[in-house]
Parts: structure tokens; sequence; C-alpha cells
DNA sequence: AGCGATGCCCAAGTCTCCCTTATGCTCGGA
DNA sequence: TCCGAGCATAAGGGAGACTTGGGCATCGCT
């Protein structure tokens, strides 16, 4: 025994050779040569253990194993045929589904612009949207349960190597703003520094902007005093215009806030935000999470 | 696109490192090198023209594109592994019918013989027979409407040419014998030659039977007068024995009557008929045919 | 009956593909 | 920090497949 197992190529030129009844026919439908095909259906042969074809004059007759494989073909062939389909329809963004995470502020506005151009763009493709704080939406993508985290991460940080095995895409550099209420005694003011805000009550965001914000105000040399902290941004800007502290969120969350009784003043220095696309390097070359992080850009970029 | 199709050697790949989720242990599993699976997978990713597995640091996980060609891949190597078998089954004499096609006298008791030792061999092999005369069956053959024709030839007939496109397996050699009513002149002779019956009434048999006596009644110096003609060797032997004639027959189609009132005498010269199995070359090859060609030999042997 | 057309087989050459061995690298655990 | 496991890559060798060219048989036509 030669050739060990029937190959899916060799059941193409059986197919065509039952179908065409002639060697030199069925080459040309496949696009080559008769010898070509005589080794084929050689190889065939010895693989099955028994001749497929008899050849009785001029006519050619399939053996009563070569009926049994041609019956099978159909089957098999259709079934590689519609693998490759399904997998082309994938490849070629007429299907597929993105799996995303996001942190909360980050799909407000750049995440719809982006699925919007998506769908438009490749309307077979299909996005599923959670969303989570960076420490879990990275986790989540390690873990392999999505294919794309939207995280962010400050100017400087300390673990600047977390993700130097991911691929990182920017798309907006974001910057801290300082929120007062008005009346506020530095409400009129151009720019703070984080100094001038030492004394106040604080009002924090997410965990993870908190611990940041704790950094960098001892950073400037203070502790701040975090009265009340909560992950849900609108809630920060109500409890600022209230009154009861100041606050340091990311401008483009604050954008998204009707913020009634409060003004936002610039940070001096200056505190950047990047907010990036975060996915695995594999999946960076699949088309579907190719396309949506160029959709993540193109939003990005307004 | 260098790889253009997939085939399902790829597939087998891909199931197995889904399965173990490893490229060593698939290749363990599969029986080769690690790097001729990672090999076999970058080939398939081409074919696809989308990754297929995500490496996130120990673990390999399928992308959406991966898990529809696994999935696939099921039915595929299914039906693949179902072809194979059908067609061992075929090959290796479990399964598979041959049509056989035999004149009336041949199947008295060689075909039976040959079926029933084929059966109790290969118990999951089937036979059709037909009956037919050997111009017929030879047609038939040739046609590709059965497998095996069992036919007969007399000795040094003019188209000895006829079938030597065909395999031709001799089973059984045959002779003439001469059939005489008891109480007839020659009843009591050892021998006779042909041409001591040339006054007598003839009852002759099949047609090609009736043109072989002709033959060599005329190769004797006469023309035989026919008073009856049919291919019921009984009746043959009937009328002879109601005394209407002589006849010339093959000897094992007059073993296998009852011969009441009839004389069988030898003919002097010899004349030899050979019963013979024929098929096309390459149905000789065929495992069933060639198991039945073999049993009956072996019946012909006795 | 001769002739060309068609179709298959065979042989040899070339080329591609695949598998192997050997090596380096990364990751995770002790 | 070292070690084991696992994947990637490169180079080499070998098997398989396709092609070209030639020969032969069959069928149809003149």
């Amino acid at each position: 025994m030669l050739g060990r197992v029937i190959e899916a190529r060799h059941l193409r030129v059986l197919r065509a050779v039952a179908a065409t009844g002639s060697f030199s026919a069925a080459g040309r439908e496949l696009g080559c040569t008769q010898p070509a095909v005589s080794q084929q259906m050689k190889a065939l042969e010895a693989s099955a253990g028994t001749p497929l074809l008899v050849r009785s004059g001029r006519e050619m007759r399939l053996t009563q194993a070569g009926e049994a494989l041609v019956r099978h073909a159909t089957g098999i062939l259709a079934g590689l045929t519609a693998a490759e389909e399904e997998v082309a329809a994938i490849a070629g963004l007429r299907a597929g589904r993105v799996r995303l995470v996001s942190f909360p502020s980050g799909s407000s506005s750049l995440v719809p612009t982006a699925l919007a151009a998506l769908r438009a763009e490749h309307p077979g493709t299909r996005v599923s949207l959670e969303e989570a704080e960076p420490p879990k939406s990275v986790e989540t993508l390690r873990a392999g349960d999505c294919d794309i985290a939207l995280a962010f991460r400050y100017e400087g940080a300390a673990s600047t190597d977390e993700w130097d095995d991911l691929v990182v895409r920017p798309l907006l550099a974001d910057r801290l703003v300082g929120l007062v209420p008005e009346g506020h005694r530095l409400a009129r003011t151009e720019s703070v520094a984080l100094g001038d805000l030492a004394g106040e009550p604080w009002i924090a965001g997410c965990p993870r902007c908190r611990g940041h914000l704790v950094d960098i105000c001892e950073g400037a040399g203070f502790s701040p005093r975090i009265d009340f902290a909560t992950d849900d941004y609108p809630a920060v800007v109500g409890l600022v215009g209230a009154g009861l502290g100041v606050a340091v969120l990311p401008e483009l969350a604050v954008e998204s806030v009707r913020a009634k009784g409060v003004r936002t003043v610039a940070l001096e220095p200056v505190v950047r935000r990047e907010i990036v696309a975060l996915t695995l390097p594999d999946l960076a070359r699949v088309p579907t999470v190719a396309a949506t992080l160029a959709e993540l850009a193109k939003a990005a970029a307004r």
C-alpha cells in the first residue's frame, strides 16, 4: 500500500472521471493533463486496494467500489466546500463575530461610532459588547473570552510593561481635568495645580482611577481626603455640582455628561490618559478583529 | 495564497490540535513530530486566509474560523472514514456483489458448487446469476452488465481470437458424446465415427451447438438432417430415447440428465469442448471477481 | 482498407511540498 | 535562577505530483 489514505483531491478527480467518462475530459475539467489524472486514479486504486474503474473498449465504467467512493465523495466534497465557504465568509468579513470589552466611559461615543461604521461597511459581521474596567477586561482578553479590550493607561504609570505581550493600539489622547462647584474659589481660574486642591474633600471615580488619583496627589505632596467614590461618572459630576467636593476626571468622561453647577478647570501640569485598544497578537491578524480595530481608530480620529 | 484548497489531512491535524490543545501532543497522537504539526497548521491558516488558533500564553484556543473548521471536520472525516471502510469491506471480501452470467448447462453443478463455497468463505459477498448463451453473455460482459461470463468453445474453432481482449480462465475440459436410442444398431459399440451417423435423423441442441455440429459433420463429409432443435438438453435426451433420432451432446450436459432408453457412445475422433470463465482484465483484479473465479476453478477441479 | 483523431499508458525529468533533525526562544514552575 | 515543556524557524533530504514526449489501440471517416 503506497498511498495510505484517501485524499480529498483523489475524490475530486474520481468524481470528474465518473462525470465525464474519460481521463482526458476530466483533465480538461480539472485544469491538468491526462497523465496527471491517470496517475491520480492509479494512486487512488492503490489506496482502495481494488480497481475502481473498468476500461472496456472506449468507455469507462465504475466498479462497485468506485460507485461507493463516488457516492461518498458527493457528501465529503460538499462538506469541504461548505467549510471553505464558511471560512472564506469569515475571512472576507461577510460573517464573523467580534467580542468587545470596553470600560464604561469608552463605550459612550467611541464604540457606538465604530460599530455603526463596521456594520455599514461589513453588514455580515456581528459585535458583542460588554463592559469591564481595565484590569478585568485585560484578564478577559488573556483568558480568550473576548477579542478586543478597550482600556486606558496614565502617562508614566509604573506598570508600563503590563501589556507588552499584547497588541496596543492607541486610539485617543485624553487628559484629566479638575471639577469644582460653581462658586468655588477656584471656579474662575484658567488652570489649577493639584496642590491647590489639597485641602478639599474629594470625590473619586473607579478603583483604578482612584488609585491613580492617590498616586498623583502624593506626587504633589499631599494625600487626598476621599469622601465619596463611585464608578458612575454622572454621579461624580452630580456630587461635585452639589458642592460636596472636588474631583479630577478624564475629559472625555466629563464631555458626555451634562454638568450643571460644575466648572471644569485645566490641570497644571497636564496629566494625560491614553485610551487604547488591546488585543492578542494572533487575534490582530483575524480580519474581523482587524476591521474592528480599524473602525475604532477611524472613530477616534473623528 | 500558497495552499489553495483545504485538504483532509489538514483537518485531521487541526482536529488533533483542538482536541489536545497542543502541537506537541497532536504530533504524538498523529505519529509525527511537532514541527510537522506546526507547518501543517501554518499551511492551513494560509489556505483559510485567517488565523485559526490563538496562542495565549500556554494555552491554545480556536478562533471563530477555527471552530467552524473543526465543526465541519467532524462530518468530513467521518464521511471519509466511512468511504474507506466501505471500500475496504469490498476489497476485503466482506461485502460486494458479483454479477455472473452462465450458459444453461453450466449452471447445473459447477455454478452452485462455486457459489456455495464462496458464500461459506466470504459470507458478506453476494452473487447474482443470469443465464445466457455464449454470444449473448460475452456481449453482456463487454457492455459492463456483468462481471463474469461462463462460456465454452470448441477445440479448433475458427473464432479462437474472439476473446483475446478478455481474461479466459479454463475450467473444464468437456467432450462430445453420441446419443443413440437403445436398440439402435450402434448402441453396443464402444465408439462411433461421426460418419457412421451420416444418414440418421438428428436432434440438435442450442444454436451455437447446432452450428458447431453442422461444422464437424461437414468436416466428416456429410450434412446432418436435423429434425429437431432445442436448447433444452433433457428434451434432446428424451427425443433420442423416444427413437426420433440421434444426437451429439457435451458429456457434462448429459451427465446431469437421467437418460432413459438412451445409450451414450464415445465419438471417434474425440471432439473437445472447453468450458471457461471470461472476464475483463480490469475486473479480474477486483477481489470479489477474483474470489469467484477461484471458487469456480476449485469447483471445476472437483 | 487506409487514415486521422481520440484517448490511454509509460518513461523520464523537474519541481514542489512535506517531513525530519537541529537550534533558539519563551513561558511557567521549582 | 535554573530547568523543563512547548513552539518557531532553518536546512536538508526524500517522496510525490505534474509535465513533456512517445507509443499504441480504438473508432470513425473517406
